[in-house]
Order: structure tokens, then sequence, then C-alpha cells
DNA sequence: CTCTTTCTGTGCGCTTACATACATACGATT
DNA sequence: AATCGTATGTATGTAAGCGCACAGAAAGAG
């Protein structure tokens, strides 16, 4: 193995998905996988559209934006680092009714649907870490089913900045409040009004297009449990990708 | 085959999860299905349970009920006699966070864990049937929480009405506007409100524990999108299926 | 440096749904 | 027929978020 070969496993690796995957399997889908760079704003697939490509983001964050017949938008998912995005292409359906855009520019790799399916059908383990993960989006969307319906959006911009912190670590986030609106369904003065609020009690402090994260632990001590909940997730899959490696 | 095996299949294919299946996969698991009675407000199993059963609604219509903290409620996805309740089986990962319960009291046919996965990994239509099925699911749990985001408890609750409704048509359903709140994540005076106002508008009537349907037409010209989007879903899984069995 | 674009901060009236409280009505049981 | 538990109907005040309108502020372009 080449030194460039394992510079590639390690990238690879970032994505959580990939690296729960045992060595063999990751060296042999390997040459499949293509690094993309995607940048915020661009679309990957219209809703209604059948992916090509199956994504596993390594510092990209995709999200998944219904757009509703007047105009309206929410996100209904998202995956960066620990996740992935296609799932259509294993589980058969039609593609649904959302569109997948990037939230969050970064880097991503990429595998042909054809392969997809081969690998899925015929590498037990692909499979598995493939539809444990897709569990785990499952969880997503129900908890943001759950939180949409009981919650304020005080609780819910809360939400989505830990979860948003959490798939890239960095202390920032560079996103508009009119960006968030479309993520969260509302609009973008009842975005500025919380984050407001969040920025007097000192967790967070706005700037244009930046939000700076200053006080996570105060974040979370505000936040719904559906953070706990799709986090606790999240980390239950990585420790258990741990255990199977070893 | 006799004539009470005839009987038995006829009453499985009432579940269009199993209707789709070949004839001779269902032959072969039709060992397996056992028939059970569930009514109203039975719960199959506990948040955090890993279930023990898949089970295929035939007339009954099952319910995951996400409990909050708070004590509030909401549902994140159902099942009726087209789906399939317990993915969590063959996804692979725990159980999730909701809890899962009886909404509408009826027949359903289960299967033990275990041979649903033997059948899953060893059977490539039964896995894929199932995998198209839990895809619809994620299909009506990401519109859930759209709706749940972008509509108002007015249209929330024609969808909610007219999903039902079609799981089991019979002009009535049978439930307190209580349960429906907790279904909804609302208030039951908030129900009550919203269901007078459909009232007064001649669509439904209203009566002690039972919701009649009036005017089909008149809910669905009030209801939002999201109906339609998950409607056309599940006619879109049994016009498959059908082009299937030929 | 100025002009333009884009993002953020506010104010105000309105609607929806919440919280609480209480009145009524149905229907099963005795 | 009387009673009691449960479901529904209503009222009042409050809070969250919307729609609209506009002011200010930061970044980029010329």
């Amino acid at each position: 193995m080449t030194k460039k070969e394992l510079f590639n496993l390690d990238q690879l690796k970032r994505n959580l998905v990939l690296a729960a995957l045992p060595p063999s399997d990751l060296a042999r889908i390997e040459p499949n996988l293509k690094p993309v760079t995607l940048s915020q704003g661009e679309i990957i697939y219209e809703s209604g559209e059948s992916p090509t490509y199956l994504y596993f983001p390594t510092t990209a964050v995709i999200s998944l934006i219904y757009l509703a017949e007047d105009g309206k938008t929410a996100e209904v998912g998202f995956a960066g680092n620990i996740g992935l995005i296609g799932y259509d292409i294993f589980m058969g359906g039609d593609s649904q009714a959302a569109q997948t855009v990037v939230q969050r520019s970064g880097e991503a790799v990429r595998m042909k649907a054809r392969y997809v399916l081969d690998e899925f059908h015929h590498c037990g383990t692909f499979q598995e870490v493939l539809l444990r993960y897709t569990q785990a989006m499952m969880a997503q969307m129900s908890q943001l089913a759950v939180c949409n319906s009981l919650h304020t959006l005080q609780q819910q911009l809360c939400r989505w900045i830990l979860l948003n912190y959490d798939q890239m670590p960095g202390n920032k986030i560079e996103v508009t409040h009119e960006l968030i609106g479309n993520f969260l369904g509302v609009r973008r003065e009842s975005v500025t009004q919380a984050a407001g609020i969040l920025q007097e009690m000192g967790v967070i402090k706005n700037t244009r297009g930046i939000i700076k994260i200053q006080d996570r632990n105060g974040l979370e001590k505000i936040v719904c449990e559906c953070y706990r909940v799709v986090a606790d997730e999240c980390e239950r899959l990585q420790s258990e990708s741990v255990n199977e490696r070893r």
C-alpha cells in the first residue's frame, strides 16, 4: 500500500459510515469512491430526481429540503461526516419529495449508484452499515417532526446550531438568518429575534453571515431534549463501529 | 391447497406489503405469520425496546408515538394495511425513541424477528419489498415534519382524518379529541375548536368519541398538500406491486 | 470613497394556539 | 330514573410567530 493510498483511506475514514466498514471492504470499494468539493447552496439533486450517486460527506454538510407549494421550505434531514446522502438508491423506492442541498461547503466522496447496488447486494457488512445509518436518519427525521410540533423556535434554533456544530466543530457557522429560516420553516425576522436573545444570554455572537458559538454548555442547557436524542444516536453508532473494528 | 389455506392467504393479502410479495414467497412465509387481534390503546412495544415481532396490519392501524420529557406526545408515523411496523428488526440499529401503540382496533399478522431476519437475508424479493415500504415510511415521517412546521392545526387535522380514513374506510373514525391531540401534539381544546369549524363547514360530524366523515371531497379541498404527498406514495407502492404480480 | 447589495435589527397589528377554568351533554351502569 | 364518569363546548387572557414596513450596518464593486 502506497503512501498516497494510506492518505486516501484516512480521508475516507473522516466519514464515519465508511470508517465503520471493515478495512478489507473499505479497501475494495475505495477505487469506486471519488472525492468531490461541494459549495454552499449547490443542489445535488432536485426533488423527484433519482439519485445517481451515494454521497459520504467528510467535511461538507448536506441537507434534505422540502419545498412546499407556497414556496415555503423546511429541512427534513441532513448528514455530515456522520451519515450518508442518497439512501433512495438502495432502499429501492423512487426518490422522495425533497431537494438535496449543500448546507455547508466542504468535501465528500461519492459512489455511483450501480456500484452501491452491487456492493449492497453482495457484501453483508456494507449492507448492514448502510441500513444502520439509514435507520439513524429515520430517527433524526422523526425527532425533527416531534421538535417542530412541540418546541419553540428558540429551542429549535439551539438544536439546529448544536447539531450543525457537531457535524464540524470550528466555533463558528457560516450561515445567514435567512438560510436558517428556510431550514426551520420560519421567517428570517423570527430567526433574528431568537438569535438576538441567544446573544443577550451570551451563548452565541451574531455577525454578518456568521454565528459564533461562545458557550456550548450554555446552549446545551437551553436546547430541548431533541438535540440529545439525535446526538446520542450518532454517538451510539460511532461507538458500535469502533467495537466492530477491534 | 386447502380451502382454509386459501382463506388465510386472502386475509394476508389485505396487507399490501404481503400482497406485493410473489405468491411463492408468500406461501413459504405463511406458516410463520400468526394473526393477532389488537385493541385500541394497546402498547405493542415501549420506547427503547427492541421489537420481537414484525407486524403487518390488515385491519388495525398502528402508530409510533413519541413521548417527550414533559409528558407531551406526538405521532411520528403510522401504518395500517399499507405498511409494516417494526422495521428496526431488519434495519439493524437499536430501537427508536418511540412507543408503538394501536391507534385503531383490528387484526394484524406478525412474524418473529428471527424469521424476519432469516428471510430478509436469504430472499431478495422479501428484502426488496420490506425496504421499499420502509422508505415509504421515511417519506411519511419527513412529510410529517414538514406539516408540523409549516401548516395550521386546521390543515393538520384534515390530513390526519383523511390519512386515517384511507387506512380503513367506513365513514367514521372512533377517536376522541383528546387522542387526536396526543397524535398532533396539541391540546384537546384546540382539536375541539378545529373540529368544530370543520363541522360548521359541513365536512365532518362530531359526536362523542366518533368523527363522521360527511364530505370527503370537501376535506380534500381544505387539507394541505402533505396529504396528497403521502397518499400518492401509498398509491404508487400499490400500483407497483400489482405490476410485479402480473 | 461612494454606491450598491445584502444582511441584520426593530416596531406594530394580527392570527394561531396555549393555559386555565368551567359549563354542558352523552351514555353506560345501577 | 338517577347517577357518575368521560367527552365536548366555550370563555378569557397570554404568548409565539407571522406579515409587512423600514432603518441601519457591513461587505463588495467601481
